[in-house]
DNA sequence: AATATTTCCCAAAACGTTTTGGAGAATATT
DNA sequence: AATATTCTCCAAAACGTTTTGGGAAATATT
């Protein structure tokens, strides 16, 4: 493997002339760079990153930790996420660093210790961001680079996306109150995740948007599975009063609702009404095919890493908070 | 931040000592090891990895590239495979470096040479290997380990995780017949795929055992996803002696061709017969439930990380080769 | 008491870049 | 013709480790 020594010792140039050719500085004979980058691309050099890394104390390098639940995790929103990092990453040129942790664990804390303090990476991706997220606590005291998914409530500057949905919410419960329901159920997840709060708050909202009384007896917790959506599903039904409709934090616990709503001898888009929110693939073939919220994740996560680079090129970010308003796309799920 | 140097100064020691120390050699005494030990926690002290890479010529990370298809791409395949690559790999203080592009592309190659060629990873894994993959030459030429999920038809040494179909789908394809069933169609993906290949000649195997004559115009081509199952059942109901079971190469497939089962009226599980393959989460939620021949990916991506970093350290592998027998999930959607 | 061995430590080189601070040659300006 | 300016180039230092090849002191062996 050709190193920058080799192409000056084949050229008879200085190491400084051909690094400072390669890299567009002006001081060097256009006609010696192009020579220079010839050779160079002959001899197949490609300039050793952990040098460079080292040199220049950047490592060109962006990590991302992917929230892994105990036993299983499979959510298509995350492959698609992940491809939109990469994709993005790939084409600046950058690396992605991709591990797993249990939220709010021991393990999170350590891989972000270790890549923080031993400088792996230039900045850092947050997803399901928490309300009170210890990791941009941390990463705003290290003044480590880093966007969220979703915005904290703690007093950091918020530099990321974040997902409007009090007016899509406003709109599925208008529709569902249109279709005669008057008794919606929310299924939701964890209350300290950020999204849990927003998605709550904007059912909250379209329930008075819709002049509907809110039952505190109709939202119930779950945990963002198809497993979660099931069992809640269950205790719904079970209540004296049961809902006609029911609206969930994400379209994974919704395919579990579905199911447990079959499986009660309900069909989903005439005797109940179910919908989710993220727009995964999947929703369009559920059976029912699914009313969801849809958010196009692949730009949402395209978005962060360009918004990314610009923090830790130091360059002024013109959008720092970027919205994004989901839409509603209404499916046989909800009847109609 | 501080470095090495920092922690011998406030020691009074070298760095040599303090580096011997901390890596565990012999050649220090223990009563100093502790010291130093603990000064260095105390301190905060974490090696900067581009400097150890440089000096040690290798890097701690292993790479994996998505192989995402044009529009969208979300399989949760993927997010449950990467989750198992990415715990794994910090389980033995090794990154894991992710990035995406469409499978032979020019975007791959390119991907490729910047990772072996600038020393950014010390091994890869390869997954939805084609039968005559460039990528295993590309490595293999360039004896940069790596790893496989499924095995290529190229004259190299296989070393990786592979699926032993056969035996699951005639185990399907005989529980299939058994129930009545002698039309049973095949939906698959590419031809150059070797998930493809192994499994559609599990589905002839199975046909052959079951004493069923095979008819080529019941086996038809999609692309592993929603839609690609959605369409070719479409073209299968439209034909005059239409099929009454249909066996898919993975779940995905298989969640758009009940739907587009549902959509011509037919209730499958008792209609018509649908199975996928992968055992992916939603399978389970699916309605009706889809019956499937489940791979334990999380375990499966686990076992070639493991593999890998052998490979990389030069440890012998005691096994090379691993065989996986999927384990056949009945479910609602083949009736029963 | 001399020699051999072990124990514990260290100075210096090396990994492959980028950047600093010029220096000589060519050209432009007086 | 002397001086100033611009063009090109380069030697050397630095980034933070690990490893090599000892070397001095302490201990064991004759």
């Amino acid at each position: 493997m050709p190193t920058i020594k080799d192409v000056a010792k084949a050229l008879n140039l200085s190491i400084t002339t051909v690094s400072r050719a390669l890299d567009g500085y002006d001081d060097v004979a256009d006609s010696t760079r192009e020579l220079v980058i010839k050779t160079a691309h002959k001899m197949g050099y490609t300039p050793n990153r952990a040098a460079r890394q080292l040199r220049r104390q950047q490592t060109d390098t962006i990590g991302y930790i992917l929230p892994t639940e105990k036993p299983q995790f499979a959510d298509p929103f995350y492959s698609e996420f992940i491809a939109g990092l990469g994709d993005t990453a790939a084409a600046s040129n950058f690396d992605l660093i991709v591990s797993a942790a249990p939220p709010d664990s021991s393990a999170e804390k350590a891989l972000y210790e270790r890549w923080v303090q031993g400088r792996k990476v230039d900045g850092i991706i947050i997803n399901r961001t928490r309300l009170l997220d210890w990791r941009v606590q941390y990463l705003a005291e290290r003044e480590t680079p880093f966007v969220s998914l979703e915005r904290s409530q703690l007093p950091v500057e918020f530099i990321g996306v974040e997902t409007e949905t009090n007016q899509g919410m406003i709109e599925l419960i208008s529709y569902l109150a249109n279709q005669g329901h008057s008794r919606i159920a929310y299924i939701g997840a964890s209350p300290d995740l950020k999204i849990e709060y927003d998605r709550h708050l904007g059912y909250q909202v379209g329930l008075q948007e819709a002049q509907i009384t809110s039952d505190p007896s109709l939202t119930i917790r779950a945990n963002l599975t198809p497993e979660g959506g099931y069992q809640a599903v269950r205790q719904l039904l079970a209540l004296a009063n049961a809902p006609t409709a029911i609206v969930c934090v994400n379209d994974l616990t919704a395919i579990g609702a579905m199911h447990a709503a079959h499986e009660s001898g309900l069909k989903v888009g005439r005797d109940i009404a179910i919908a989710g929110f993220d727009g995964i693939a999947d929703s369009a073939h559920t059976q029912p095919p699914l009313t969801t919220l849809d958010q196009p994740v692949y730009e949402i996560a395209s978005r962060l890493v360009t918004m990314l680079l610009s923090l830790i090129k130091g360059d002024l970010l013109s959008e720092r908070q970027v919205k994004i308003q989901p839409k509603l796309l209404i499916r046989p799920s909800t009847g109609g």
